[in-house]
DNA sequence: TCACAAATAACAAACGATTGCGACAATTTT
DNA sequence: AAAATTGTCGCAATCGTTTGTTATTTGTGA
């Protein structure tokens, strides 16, 4: 079957083309009578405007990018849910490609989203190397681009993210009210700002308010570092009384060590990550956590698009505040 | 700035516009030198093809449509994943659109996708009520539909999926083999026609082949569901030395419960369920579970769907074969 | 030198929708 | 009754690309 266009419903009703699109869109200088013709037939023909041609006429394309490391993630897919439900309330489609982590990939996508001329992108580095000349010539192209969670530096960007920096000083907190004596702390990747955020917040927290706690920190790219190192302190003759996991990854690492071991939560030993919940929850008890929710964080993100996009530039950044939530592990 | 366009080059070079565009795809009409030119200056300006203007042109658009109940959801985003990674290889992009187990929110996705032109339509059905007409439009307008994972019973659609009666006849296998006394299983939402299938296989299975094995059968449509019924059950004089779960959800509420009640895995009682394996691989000891990949089911839903939009119709159901993952809980 | 064939590039018509402007009637105003 | 206003609608250009057809140049053989 062919598609029902202007054109067949013009040459039916024996009216002109531009009579029909003025019609369909309500325009005042159409009569009742045929307005109402021409619904019904484009009612009767189901007639649907071809949003290409649309676009190609107003260069305006109603459809967004996003641009995540890798779509199977606790995080980005909360991120991804609640931008999607945003933008079809808002009457923008989404157009999601993953990056895999790898650079060349971050390039291929943005080349896509350029040539279906998007109307804007969500972005997510993909690497430590920040290779911001895409993004700027996105910019040149008038694409606003809004960055989440993991953001570059430059200012010359809309930007939103979590508080990095206060996770983890409120899961410091956490750690000093414990009275711990020796901490492991288990950072992510160590070439993304928002592990050197996190990292030096943490610290420097550590090192402001409780001198004598014993702090050990590492980094772990994966489940399997995290669990090796975990695996590896609880050796030792000082065993840490507590542990942070910076990522639901390394929780997951750890957590396979301590249940292995049968190491006791949370007599033996303390547990705090950083998360959405879903991962602390599966743990008995329940492994207290701070709280960033990738939902909350793809709502405030769509805003700042749309700022975008209606009011020409607005370069902030942003951030979503995290809670507390107890678990059981602390 | 201006995007740069074939009529931008053919002004610059003082050629016409069709010379420019066939040089810039190597057209034999085209000289070298003209090429080389073209070529150079479409480098340098950065040019790129309108991809709306050729779709308006060519009636093709390169872009694949994806409508899953959730994005966030373990085994939805590892398809979602894998088709991803297949059409980026094949030049194809994705538009991801998620019906929240809404079926007018099906609808206006479908609307989407019509209007965008797709060129294919991977669908997950939303609800029990298989409302196909939508899907037969999809087809008349020649957009092939490739349904994935919950599919309908009508055989005028192309459809993969797993093969959800192997699946629970396996999960049965390894229960007599077990030498269970008394099995609870729990299976997910009642409406859904993947729901009936495995019930039913796996009910006709113990029937057959074990008849003397006590079952009490239970469906359970969210996690806090499972955990109100193994609770309940679990307070009964009679316990349930072994419990099946058909979703990763399921095997989530359950073992809240089991964790809860301080019940022993493997010893005081067995759990196996069908998943992806990311779940159960967080307990210990790990669950066993017999294996449903989304990832496979994704690289075959692109096979079927490439095959659909190059060599017209191929009506067929397939399905993705499971296999027993031993963990230690049996 | 002339005819004839390649080789090369331009012309023009689509694809489907939008929109400023002008045409023509019917109606109102003076 | 002539002029101005209003209500309806059509014409035609445009967005950026593709592609069948035609026009122009260049080279070849007789």
């Amino acid at each position: 079957m062919t598609n029902t266009t202007l054109k067949l419903l013009a040459q039916q009703l024996q009216l002109s083309i531009s009579t029909v699109s003025r019609a369909l869109k309500d325009h005042p200088d159409i009569s009742a009578s045929t307005k109402a013709k021409v619904n019904a037939l484009a009612q009767s023909l189901d007639y649907e405007p071809n949003a290409y041609a649309i676009q190609l006429r107003t260069q305006n394309s109603k459809i967004l990018g996003v641009i995540v490391p890798a779509i199977s993630n606790l995080f980005y897919d909360s991120f991804i849910a609640a931008v999607e439900e945003e933008s079809r309330n808002n009457g923008y489609a989404l157009m999601i490609l993953q990056s895999s982590h790898k650079p060349e990939n971050e390039l291929d996508n943005l080349k896509i989203f350029r040539q279906n001329r998007v109307s804007g992108v969500f972005a997510c580095l993909s690497s430590s190397a920040e290779n911001l000349e895409v993004y700027k010539k996105m910019n040149d192209r008038e694409i606003p681009v809004v960055f989440f969670d993991i953001v570059p530096k430059d200012n010359h960007f809309t930007k939103v993210r979590m508080a990095d920096e206060r996770c983890a000083i409120m899961a410091a907190e956490k750690i000093i009210k414990r009275n711990a004596k020796k901490v492991l702390a288990i950072f992510g990747d160590e070439a993304l700002s928002i592990t050197q955020k996190r990292k030096s917040a943490f610290q420097k927290f550590m090192h402001d308010f409780a001198p004598k706690i014993h702090c050990s920190y590492a980094n772990a790219a994966s489940s399997k570092e995290a669990e090796a190192l975990m695996k590896k302190y609880a050796g030792k003759t000082q065993k840490p009384d507590t542990v942070f996991c910076m990522t639901d990854e390394i929780l997951i690492g750890v957590m396979k060590a301590i249940q292995e071991l049968e190491i006791k939560v949370p007599t033996e030993i303390g547990v705090i990550s950083i998360s959405n919940g879903f991962i602390p929850n599966l743990y008995y008890p329940h492994i207290s956590y701070v709280e960033t929710s990738g939902h909350e964080l793809g709502k405030l993100a769509f805003i700042q698009m749309l700022a975008n996009i209606k009011g020409g530039k607005t370069l902030t950044e942003l951030t979503v505040d995290a809670k507390y939530v107890e678990g059981g592990s602390m």
